[in-house]
DNA sequence: CAGAGAATATTTGTATACAAACAAAAAATT
DNA sequence: AATTTTTTGTTTGTATACAAATATTCTCTG
């Protein structure tokens, strides 16, 4: 007795097809934000400076799953684009905290009406109901619980 | 009468979620794979190189969803490694034919074991009719028809 | 067949992504 | 209180990702 062979094919396994995911949204955010220099993560970054107020820079990256070295360069970018202001914590000084400027305020609270369609959109294949599931079954994949946000 | 405001949760957005899932995998693949410097985007260009022998450069690139200039630097260091051989095709010398080396094709069949659990892996917080449903989903979402592989 | 247009591969520049090593400061342990 | 450990932020190095510009070659059209 022979045992099956398992193929593999590469465009059945969860890795490429998650690239692929994110590919057509990258495109779709970048058409549809309304401001062509901001990218996904800084968009998140301003996102969870929003909801949030002040944060600091390493706890900013572990909210919107960025580590250190990638969060250093979108605050850095961010700083330079003056959307977001940054100071020294006087009660922990290894600290850095990060607010939104009041230009950063205006962008965010402007963009994230274009920013509404993005998922829907990216997810225009699917109808209503696959929509749902497939958004739940990916938070499942990333151990996010739903109903805490 | 008001309209509620709709909120915009970074946490239920398709982009956050697939970035964060592709994190998932990619530690997933790194810590499964049995060869630490190979790359998720390196053994899907080794995968595609098995399943077709030649193939030039772009059009390894658009099987693997990456654009020319990241196939570039994929198949330089695939070179350097010895895992592919590159020639000029005689019959267009615009195109550089790539193909596996004898050490690749040797790579390629005894990582491929280890890949096979990789998503299963990836998926695991999901039951498996779950996976089943999600990796559906995810293959409609890049419009990729399953029957076709 | 000549010229326009398209395809292939390369290069440059910017932005993630993350490991690893580092300095400074805070927290935990003895 | 002194030592160890952890946390925070920075820097360096490698690998995607992709836009844009370029050179070469091929294809298509008149």
């Amino acid at each position: 007795m022979e045992k099956f062979q398992q193929q593999y094919i590469l465009e059945r396994q969860a890795g490429h097809l998650l690239r692929r995911a994110r590919q057509r949204h990258s495109t779709i955010f970048q058409e549809n934000i309304g401001d062509p220099q901001l990218t996904p993560l800084q968009f998140a970054a301003l996102v969870k400076l929003r909801d949030l107020g002040k944060v600091s820079q390493n706890h900013l990256g572990r909210l919107t799953a960025m580590d250190a070295a990638t969060m250093q360069g979108v605050i850095q970018r961010l700083g330079v684009r003056g959307l977001i202001a940054r100071r020294p914590d006087p009660k922990d000084r290894r600290r850095l905290i990060i607010s939104l400027s009041n230009e950063g305020k205006k962008t965010i609270s402007k963009l994230v009406e274009f920013a509404k369609d993005i998922t829907n959109e990216t997810l225009a294949p699917l109808s209503l109901s696959e929509k749902n599931t497939f958004l739940l079954l990916l938070a499942k994949v990333v151990e996010l619980d739903t109903s805490e946000n």
